[in-house]
DNA sequence: CTGAAAGCGCTTACAG
DNA sequence: CTGAAAGCGCTTACAG
């Protein structure tokens, strides 16, 4: 046999005719049992394999997902926000449980090609990870939507945004690490990250801590935040050295990602102070490192698992037309050493 | 106009045969300047992208590459090898560049279907990535290469191999390390790491190591080298104990990775002995993580960017029955305080 | 430079 | 339960 063998071969094999075999292999009720048994056999022995382009053309779909990852334009070519790593892990898992295939790419936030991957019949749907400014992407998410293309996204769940999202209670999370700084006795804390419109998982974040702070009868005292949008180690440690300068008491600070928090771990040790001792510092998003920084980091994990399998169990239910929504999955506040707890 | 536009819609639009729409967006030179032009105005007015299925059945490829990721069946679900993490971003980068699309599976060393995305025609060729047992591995190996699957593999360049593979150069690198250990003073440095054949990477750097200690005028001491297959820092750990219970003079650990590293000076800590004014540790691998323990890990770095670019480069041409041959990269001693230095 | 036609390898109504 | 036939949307020899 010259190339790979197609079902006409298995057919010529098995004495019966294409179309059987293609029944057989689908696991169509409308062959014999028998029939079915002699198919199977002869393509395995054949190391036949239907084949995927063939299959899809005729049935109009691929059964296959491709995510994108879109990066900060900042970052480093060999970067990649471990956060979303974790996540990955866990997109792939369950696509593979689902028998769906994943297609993996990288994109800028300006290319605009997102719906390729579905328009070309490569991917039933996408999932979109790691947006960057949400006032930016959301005309793109809407152009999605007018598309029709089938999508999910991995974020802060806003009120009427375009398309649905799966992502972390970020306000909880917020609110619940504050007060766990709070009954370790912290009265001055500051919070790094960006508050706009355009970063709702930090706003949300934010929220989260002014509630906190409200309900346990202190003021938010806007000296006590700065702006970061990227969430990197350098940023976090200029917000910082900046907080610093700035000069309010300040007995712990509140990061709104882990990177940021590890960031201004170094700033507070530049400037001679001591985590936990002087200055507790949390984070948020339990990245693997959070464990490993010294002292350990105390932080909000998000549910990447649940996260990851809700991301492509959605997408799936969207692809088959069937009703979906967003949904906001709790956040939990981790115990390490730089909160000054234990 | 129901569902996605085909290229007989174009046709129709521009006044052309399809035959002419397909050469257009194709870009034969077949075609005139000025159809060619009208041609892609109007694919792009009506948002046509050219049905991957359709064209890859038609044209028998893909243009896709499969990356497998093997895992160690010991592996907790959520945790990757933050290695391979590193390596999967230029992976995808350089896919990307190359025109091709990037399936990602993750996979149980124990499976046997590596070759289904090829024989099914979804991928052109295959990546491997974290093979676990080497002599397991080999036979699979074995199989790919009679099947005719293309597939390159990140890993130790062994002698005789079956297929082709992409690794860094893990003797020099050993041996530059060790080197390092002992211009620091370092005189009875232990080696953490598997040296069967099973596991050829680490084999080659304990390699690396006596050359050094040989070179140095000094034995090698078997009493200092423990088994440890499995990537993590549990086992680095459990190694180090087992290490500090035999009870050899030792002022020095190499831990064949990174994570190894990262348990072993906790094992250290554990038993009051200070890094690295006791005891210098370093790693191998570079990952993310190394800078930020403490103290920062001194340990030797891959060329992940460019092992990501060989890689799918290599496969590319081996894809088009071009000449391809393993290749071995040079690994780079980066230097923190984990070994005593500065 | 352009068109008509065959064919890539399947799946699935339709007829029996 | 099975077969003959149409068709998914392209690409590319072949003829002009």
């Amino acid at each position: 046999m010259k190339g790979k063998p197609t079902s006409f071969d298995i057919a010529y094999h098995a004495g019966v005719s294409q179309a059987t075999v293609s029944r057989a292999l689908r696991g169509s009720p409308l062959v014999s049992a028998e029939t079915r048994r002699r198919i199977q056999a002869i393509a395995k022995q054949l190391n036949y394999k239907v084949d995927k382009n063939a299959s899809n053309l005729r049935r109009q779909h691929s059964v296959t997902l491709a995510l994108l990852l879109f990066e900060d334009p900042t970052s480093d070519d060999s970067l990649i926000n471990p956060f979303f790593l974790s996540m990955l892990g866990s997109i792939t898992r369950a696509c593979a449980r689902q028998g769906y295939d994943l297609l993996i790419s990288f994109q800028q936030l300006s290319d605009d090609w997102h719906a390729d991957y579905q328009d070309s019949h490569k991917a039933d749907g996408l999932i979109l990870l790691g947006y960057g400014d949400y006032l930016v992407a959301r005309s793109k998410l809407e152009g999605l939507v007018e598309q029709g293309t089938h999508f999910v996204r991995w974020g802060a769940v806003v009120e009427g945004q375009p398309g649905i999202s799966i992502g972390c209670d970020n306000n909880q999370g917020g609110r619940a690490i504050t007060e766990h700084l709070l009954a370790q006795g912290r009265r001055d804390i500051a919070f790094i990250g960006d508050i706009s419109a355009g970063c709702p998982e930090f706003s949300d974040r934010y929220r989260g801590y002014c509630t906190a702070l409200r309900e346990a009868g202190l003021d938010v005292n806007p000296e006590l935040q700065v702006d970061a949008a990227d969430s990197t180690e350098m940023v976090g440690q200029r917000a910082m050295r900046k907080l610093l300068a700035r000069g309010p008491r300040l007995d712990a600070v509140f990061a709104a990602s882990d990177l940021m928090a590890i960031g201004a771990m170094r700033a507070l040790e530049e400037a001679g102070l001591k985590v936990p001792r002087d200055v507790s510092v949390v984070g948020f998003d339990d990245i693997p490192v959070a464990g490993l920084t010294n002292p350990p980091l105390t932080t909000v994990a998000q549910d990447t698992k649940r996260a990851g399998e809700l991301l492509v169990e959605t997408l799936i239910h969207q692809i088959r037309n069937e009703p979906t929504s967003s949904v906001m999955l709790p956040a939990r506040v981790v115990v390490r050493r730089s909160c000054g707890a234990g």
